[in-house]
DNA sequence: GTCTATAATTTGATAGAC
DNA sequence: GTCTATCAAATTATAGAC
């Protein structure tokens, strides 16, 4: 695998923002990670907020192709939404990270406007998504999309903080129970 | 009310928390809002993971007050539940602000070492109280009181990038129809 | 307890050479 | 495209006067 220099500094501020959010940023600690110097993410991305909102298009573009795969690979509700949880269990046990557009939206109030309307995006297509895979038909189809990404995304965040894996496991076994009860 | 120095500075840091996290806290800006200057927080508290440790001690009691009340006031866990998901629809609608434990949560891994336990013990006691207060006695209580707070949690960030109360709000109506079906 | 003054570091960003 | 050099501003924190 080749990576443009833009690729590495996206990659490496994308594993940044998702450990301490975009104010925990810097152009050096960035560029020193990629091996060139700071003033050289400047040609690539103008601006912190450019490169912030460049690291959210591509961790959504990244989502939404593994949502369009998971669509493709089964018909059932059931293992769509198993593999939708999967997505998340993935970034607390693999990455041993938060959801890029998780820590962002928490932080939503004092980010650049074009950033937050990119994690706005995020949420909007996963919505739409589990509305439309896995709930379509369903009387209450918006609540529950709602629901399965609200409960994935906290329980993620406690997992994260409690140091254990057992709030992102349980809130996957009543997901799998209650969801076509 | 009166306030003292060290209350108006939490009171301050914790709004500023809130919309930011941890990095978006500022000895300058806090200080001008209470009307001292910087040097005069550190009288207070030493270093900035000190004050931040204070900010979390301090939500988290005055959480503990709220669902102790809730506890009190009533002993239908449905109508506890209300009492619990009305702490979160405040923080939406009222104060506009991230769940302080939320956001921080969220940062946790780049958070001072103190402050990561502080945030901690918010998660331990929510859980502990749901468990206790509203699941006691049911089969999957644990799991249980991961889920709602973790909806809850999640649903308040959904709610505050996406501009819109609807994620919140449908997060809380599916909670009261399933927790006790 | 609060102030002034300042240290030491880090920040995002720019100019201009190569 | 990347570099060196630098700027202006912001950061937390400290020393010492009052």
């Amino acid at each position: 695998m080749v990576y443009s220099t833009v690729e590495k500094i996206i990659e490496v501020a994308e594993l940044q923002a998702r450990a301490g959010g975009y104010n925990a940023l810097s152009f050096r600690v960035i560029a020193k990670q990629v091996g060139i110097k700071s003033a050289s993410i400047h040609y690539h991305f103008a601006t912190k907020a450019d490169l912030g909102v460049a690291i959210a298009h591509r961790y959504t573009a990244r989502f939404e192709q593994q949502l369009a795969k998971l669509a493709e690979n089964s018909t059932q509700p059931s293992d769509r939404l198993e593999g939708y949880i999967a997505l998340f269990v993935q970034a607390l046990t693999v990455d041993k990270k938060m959801c890029l557009c998780g820590i962002l939206a928490a932080e939503s109030d004092l980010l650049p406007e074009a950033l937050q309307r990119a994690v706005q995006v995020f949420f909007e297509v996963n919505v739409a998504w589990l509305h439309g895979a896995l709930f379509a038909g369903q009387p209450q189809a918006k609540a529950q999309a709602f629901f399965v990404l609200a409960s994935l995304e906290g329980a993620l965040l406690m997992s994260k903080v409690m140091q254990t894996d057992a709030p992102l496991e349980q809130v996957c076994k009543l997901l799998r129970q209650d969801c076509w009860q």
